[in-house]
DNA sequence: CTGTTAGCGCCTTCAG
DNA sequence: CTGAAGGCGCTAACAG
């Protein structure tokens, strides 16, 4: 129709037309049907944020980033949460795939993970947004989180702490392990023995923290300070504390990831590497929407995003009777 | 094509098609197409939930619910952030239009809202959640908000309180006036003279919080107990109060709405009212289907749901020196 | 049991 | 400047 002409402002048309045209519009309540725009042109103008923890202030930060961005530049976002399911997960992208997104922003529930590949195989750009997936060639942006655990844990070493436990996320999840590594790095620098039962892991949650503070602090001797490397499992962990009657700093020390908004208000405030959730949400969307323009680099692009180690009063010195 | 047929496993077909087709579809990697499927059917199987702010763990327990409700019977969500913002709203339901969502769950950003009666109009069913438009006969599932702060000003008078502040949300916003009602309610049935110099209003964020908290405890004298309309303001108050040196509940006592984990790591634990988020989300959602599938009652269905006061350490007698 | 026709709402192309 | 034809991928209805 005519319709079309004056809805896209293209073509010649007559003042008169158009503006019955117009006056049909308002009139009868026409909505276009972005659909059929959709089908004819092989364009959704969506993109999709896959993450694995909804509730996760990281993760909302992140797609606040996400959606800023995709805005911006007339996307839509649709924000899936996988509750770190490889199963949801491959759901989402199946759905996903079928709804014809344009392009898909991923933090993977598994570092074996499928997904990528998958969507790979049927020309659907990925970028890949928090975790790492070994051995498979995919845009991503991520912390150099190795590097911030390896911060945090010579943080303590600093003070003085000697038996420092770890509280980790899953072994399937690439952070959790990293941030392992980097703790382990800074052990071993010291010239300590690696020490697994010093070693804990569990999910990314409030009550898995919860879970392996508890199992921590049951060990003899009792380690001196905690590294939790989530937030999740660093409000767990203060839980797991407080009933066992353990003041921070006086008692133990902790230093956690991610900082988070309660961080503040907490007695005491929590030493914490800072993650840019906001920036890596937004430098992500950018990356996949250059890639949806047939832009940028030919290889796989990795962005490395800078932390920042936030030291506040929840890490000091060894307590006397723990030396 | 006699595809169809196998893909929705409809009609009759010979075992020998049937795997001829199947073995095409893996050696391809054919996906269906959701568009041309839901332009044929005029049905998206997808809804949308608008809410103000994504990075409130309440509205993103409320989103889980959405989520599972409408996965398990076969819907894709999307998930619309608002910032509080009834522009940013409008763009949204307009997109969402367009894109033909099959209904909407609306969080509004103002209770002057037209979004409601422009998708009644175009017959979209909406459900409106956790607020009220006034004015508008629409189904709506929320608490009663208004209970609530009664019940946890009558606690805070119980305990002996006269000077009680209230900072609560954008007058805008009908939580904001409906916890302000019951604050105020609470107030004249105990013969305490109403004092809107007490009443403070403010963004429902951090730094709202923050603001109205200072300007609250700048009074003289200063009110020997706080009501937060949310989690937001809750946490921006506790910073306030930290800067200003004074103790819960020793020198104040405070009391918030909207439960949240990290308040049970803080010290003190807050006293507060509790809302069903998941379950709102679930109820909404189901009650959203519902009126997919046509069915439900004529009239907009109102759906209270209850909330729980949980009363913990913030909130105490009326220090000495302030009674 | 399998294929053809037609139309969902849009837009590009080409005729009036 | 405006309209008609045709096709994006899908399926209901009807032929073969």
């Amino acid at each position: 129709m005519t319709v079309s002409r004056v809805i896209n402002n293209f073509g010649y048309i007559s003042q008169d037309t158009r503006e019955r045209v117009e006056r049909a519009i308002v009139d009868l309540g026409y909505v276009p049907n972005a659909l059929a725009r959709s089908l004819r042109f092989k364009q959704t103008k969506t993109i999709a944020l896959i993450v694995t923890d909804i509730t996760n202030s990281f993760f909302t930060t992140i797609a606040r980033g996400v959606e800023d961005t995709a805005s911006e530049q007339g996307f839509s976002v649709m924000f899936c949460n996988t509750d770190e399911s490889q199963t949801k997960e491959a759901e989402y992208v199946n759905v996903l795939l079928q709804k014809q997104v344009d392009g898909i922003l991923l933090v993977p529930a598994c570092s074996a993970d499928d997904s990528v590949s998958l969507l790979q195989d049927r020309g659907t750009p990925v970028v890949v947004l928090d975790r790492r997936i070994p051995n498979v060639q995919v845009d991503t942006v991520r912390c150099d989180t190795s590097l911030g655990s390896y911060q945090l844990t010579q943080h303590l070493l600093g003070l003085g702490h000697r038996r420092i436990a770890l509280l980790s996320g899953p072994r399937t999840v690439s952070t959790a392990v990293d941030r392992a590594d980097g703790y382990r790095r800074a052990l071993t620098e010291a010239g300590l023995a690696e020490d697994t039962a010093l070693e804990f892991y569990g999910p990314f949650t409030q009550a898995g923290g919860y879970q392996i503070a508890t199992e921590a602090l049951a060990l003899n001797p009792r380690p001196s300070a905690l590294v939790a490397a989530n937030n999740f499992i660093a409000i767990g962990a203060m839980q797991a504390l407080r009933e066992a009657g353990l003041r921070l700093p006086d008692d133990l020390s902790m230093v956690t990831f991610d900082d988070f908004s309660s961080a503040l208000v907490m007695e005491p405030f929590l030493t914490a590497i800072d993650q840019p959730a906001y920036e890596m949400g937004r430098r992500a969307t950018e990356l996949l929407l250059t890639r949806l323009a047939g832009g940028g680099s030919d290889e796989p692009q990795e962005i490395l995003m800078p932390t920042r180690m936030i030291i506040r009063t929840s890490s000091g010195p060894v307590p006397v009777t723990n030396t």
